[in-house]
RNA sequence: GCGUCCGUAGCUCAGCAGGAUAGAGCGUCGGCCUCCGGAGCCGAAGGUCGCGGGUUCAAGUCCCGCCGGACGCGCCA
C-alpha cells in the first residue's frame, strides 16, 4: 500500500541522512513538518530560514505542496494525493510488508498460584496492543506465557492446599496463599493427595493456569505458546547456563561469612551438592553493569528464580528471534540489569544474536468512589481481572490500560469506569464506528452507494480526510523510533523499549471527534455528495475498527442501552 | 543511602532521540435537535510545564543540584 508519509520521508532521507518529519501541531502548517533546516545550520553557518529555501529547492517531493515558514520546512498532501489515499482506505486498510525482523513477546507470566489480578490486565494489554501493531506492520511475532510452576511457592501453595484439606495433619505453611479459591482447590483435590508434594503442587497450579486462561479469553488474549518451568529444569538449559558461565570464569562459590571459592565441578549436579555444604553459587553480574553479583543457587542447593529464569530467556535465546521483549510489572526494576548481564553473557558465548529489551509498565492503582483500594496478595485481598471484567467489561479496561504511556503510574477509578455510559472515550470511540455503520445501513436501504472521491467540495471534508491519513503515521509511533526507522528504510537498527500504545489509542479519540464534528454539520445522504461523502465514513469506520482491534477493543456495529 | 519512574489547567493525564502562540478528556459556566443515532456538536473561563542553575539561535523536552511522591534494592518470586 502507498503510503504518503512513508513516501514523504524516503523521498526526503534519500538526499538527507537522519531527517525526521513530523505532524505539525497545527494543521495550518500543513500535515507534516522537518526540522532539518535547524539542524543543518551550524554545519553549514547560515540562517536556517536560506538552508530550508536551499533544501525546498533542491528536492521535489511529489504530490506534496512544501512550503518554508522561518527555518521550518513545512508539507502538505495535494488534494490529488491525499484523495487517492482516502479512496485506498475506504477499501481496507494494509500496512504489512515483508518485514525480515522475528519477535518473541513475553508477557504477564503470572505465578499460577492464583487468579490474574489488575496489573496483569495492564501488562496484558500493553503487549497484547505490541504484538497486533507489529503483527499489523507484517512483523513476524509470537506471544509467549511462562508458567512459575516449579519451586518453593508451588510448594507453598500444594501446603495452602492441603492445609485446607486436612487443618489436623497439615500446618498452614509460612507466607503461603489465602484466598476463596484455595478452598475450592481444596475441594476439587480432596481425593487427589499422593506422596509427591510438589508434583501435587504442579498439578495444582495447572489447575490455577486454566482458570487464568479463561479469563485471558474473556479479556481477548491468546497465546501462541506457553512454557513451563517444570520443563525448563528437566531441560539441558540450566546446565548450559553453567558451562557458559564457568568458561567465562563468571561463577564462583561463597558462603554468609563472604569467603569466597572457585568453581571445580563440571556438572551441574556436583554443584548443588557442593552448594549444600553452606556455599551460594554466584554470577558476576556486577561484571556487567548490575550493582552487586547474584545467587543462582542458594547455600540449600535450592535454585533462585534467576537461575531458572536465566535457563528460559537461554531457550529463548536458541530460538533465534531476532528481538526479544519482555513486559515486567513494576515490582521487577530491580531484576532489569541482572537478566540484562545474564542474556550478554549467554549471548557472548554461545554466539547468539537477539536483541533483548525489557519493558517494564507503572503500577496500576484501583480507586473506588475516589478511595485507593489497597490491596494485600498476602491476605488475599486482590481485586482480580474477572471480577473487573464483570464490573466494567473487557473494552474499557483494555482501552484504560492503554490511555497512559506504559511506563507511567495508572489510576483506574472502578466507580467511574462502572457507570460510563457517557463521558467515557471508549463508548465515544465505539460511537463514531457506530454510527457510520448504522449511516451506511441507512444509505443502503436507500439504494446510495459509496463512490469514489474525486474533489472536495468544502473545508470540512479535507480536514476530516487530512486527519484519516495520519492513521499510519500513527502506527509507527507505537514503535521505538528506531524500530520505526528499520520498517521504513528496511535498515537494521538497535530497539529500545519505548513503545507507546498510549498515542495510537490518542488518535483514535482525536479521529472520532472529527468525525462527529463532522457529521453533525454535513449532512450526507440527501447531499447532492452522497456518494463521496459515504467513502469518506467508510475510511474513517475502517480506521476505527482497525484501530480498535489493535488495542483489543470492539467495535460494534450499534450500541446498545444498558 | 543507591537505582528507576513520576511532578504540566480544579481533577486525570498527553506532548519529550529540543523547534512555531503548551494540548486533550473530565469538571465548571453559556449555547445547539423540522433532518442520516444528541452516547453528539459549538463557545468561554482555567497553566511562571515542582524549584534553582547550565548547554543552545531555540528547553515542558537535554545536563547538574535541590524539593515532593511511588516503586525497587533478599541465599523471595
Amino acid at each position: 500500500m502507498d503510503i504518503p508519509y512513508i513516501n514523504l520521508v524516503k523521498t526526503l532521507a534519500e538526499r538527507f541522512e537522519g531527517v525526521e518529519v513530523d505532524r505539525t501541531q497545527d494543521l495550518k502548517f500543513g500535515d507534516y513538518y522537518t526540522n532539518l533546516a535547524f539542524k543543518m545550520a551550524k554545519d553549514y553557518k547560515k540562517p536556517p530560514k536560506v538552508i530550508a529555501e536551499e533544501i525546498v529547492e533542491s528536492v521535489n517531493v511529489e504530490g506534496v505542496y512544501t512550503e518554508v515558514a522561518g527555518g521550518y520546512i513545512n508539507f502538505q498532501l495535494n488534494d490529488s494525493t491525499l484523495l487517492r489515499f482516502i479512496n485506498r482506505m475506504a477499501k481496507g486498510i494494509d500496512l504489512s510488508k515483508n518485514v525480515n525482523t522475528s519477535i518473541l513477546v513475553e508477557f504477564i507470566s503470572a505465578n499460577p498460584t492464583g487468579p490474574l489480578n489488575v496489573a496483569n490486565a495492564r501488562a496484558g494489554a500493553i503487549g497484547e496492543a505490541i504484538v497486533r501493531v507489529l503483527r499489523f506492520l507484517g512483523y513476524k511475532v509470537h506471544s509467549e506465557y511462562y508458567v512459575n510452576d516449579a519451586g518453593t511457592q508451588i510448594l507453598k501453595l500444594a501446603l495452602s492446599v492441603l492445609h485446607h484439606i486436612d487443618k489436623n495433619k497439615y500446618e498452614f505453611p509460612e507466607g503461603g496463599y489465602k484466598g476463596e479459591y484455595i478452598k475450592t482447590l481444596a475441594k476439587l483435590f480432596k481425593d487427589k493427595y499422593h506422596s509427591d508434594t510438589e508434583a501435587f503442587g504442579r498439578e495444582i497450579s495447572h489447575k490455577i493456569l486454566e482458570s487464568q486462561k479463561d479469563t485471558l479469553r474473556r479479556f481477548g488474549i491468546e497465546f501462541d505458546n506457553f512454557v513451563f518451568e517444570s520443563e525448563i529444569r528437566g531441560s539441558e538449559y540450566p546446565d548450559m547456563v553453567i558451562d557458559a558461565l564457568r568458561d567465562r570464569n563468571l561463577i564462583y562459590y561463597q558462603d554468609k561469612e563472604g569467603n569466597t571459592l572457585g568453581v571445580g565441578e563440571k556438572r551441574l549436579k556436583d554443584i548443588v551438592e557442593r552448594c549444600r555444604s553452606g556455599y551460594a553459587l554466584m554470577f558476576k553480574s556486577s561484571d556487567f553493569g548490575d550493582d552487586k553479583d547474584r545467587v543462582l543457587i542458594r547455600s540449600n542447593g535450592e535454585p533462585t528464580y534467576f537461575f531458572c529464569d536465566s535457563a528460559y530467556h537461554l531457550h529463548k535465546l536458541f530460538r533465534n528471534y531476532d528481538i526479544l521483549i519482555d513486559i515486567w510489572g513494576p515490582d521487577h526494576y530491580g531484576y532489569v540489569q541482572r537478566m540484562k548481564a545474564m542474556v550478554e553473557a549467554l549471548s557472548e558465548y554461545y554466539k547468539l544474536k537477539s536483541q533483548f529489551v525489557v519493558i517494564i509498565h507503572g503500577q496500576v492503582n484501583l480507586y473506588e468512589d475516589g478511595k485507593m483500594i489497597r490491596m494485600s496478595k498476602r491476605e488475599g485481598k486482590i481485586y482480580t481481572l474477572d471480577e473487573l471484567l464483570d464490573d466494567v467489561g473487557k473494552d474499557a479496561i483494555r482501552f484504560f490500560m492503554l490511555l497512559r504511556s506504559p511506563s507511567s503510574e495508572l489510576n483506574f477509578d472502578i466507580s467511574l469506569a462502572r457507570k460510563f455510559e457517557k463521558d467515557n472515550p471508549v463508548y465515544y470511540t465505539q460511537y463514531a464506528h457506530a454510527r457510520i455503520s448504522s449511516l451506511l445501513e441507512y444509505a443502503r436501504e436507500n439504494g446510495i452507494k459509496p463512490s469514489r472521491i474525486k474533489d472536495f467540495s468544502n473545508d470540512d471534508e479535507r480536514l476530516l480526510a487530512r486527519i484519516l491519513q495520519f492513521f499510519p503515521y500513527y502506527i509507527l509511533k507505537v514503535l521505538p523510533p528506531t524500530l520505526r526507522n528499520s520498517y521504513i528504510f528496511d535498515h537494521h537498527y538497535e530497539i529500545s523499549a519505548d513503545f507507546s500504545p498510549n498515542l495510537l489509542v490518542d488518535y483514535l479519540i482525536e479521529l472520532s471527534h472529527a468525525y462527529h464534528k463532522f457529521y453533525q454539520n454535513n449532512r450526507i445522504v440527501g447531499s447532492g455528495r452522497d456518494g463521496e461523502r459515504l467513502t469518506l465514513s467508510l475510511a474513517v469506520m475502517n480506521v476505527i475498527r482497525e484501530g480498535l482491534n489493535l488495542i483489543g477493543v470492539s467495535a460494534p456495529e450499534r450500541m446498545v442501552k444498558v
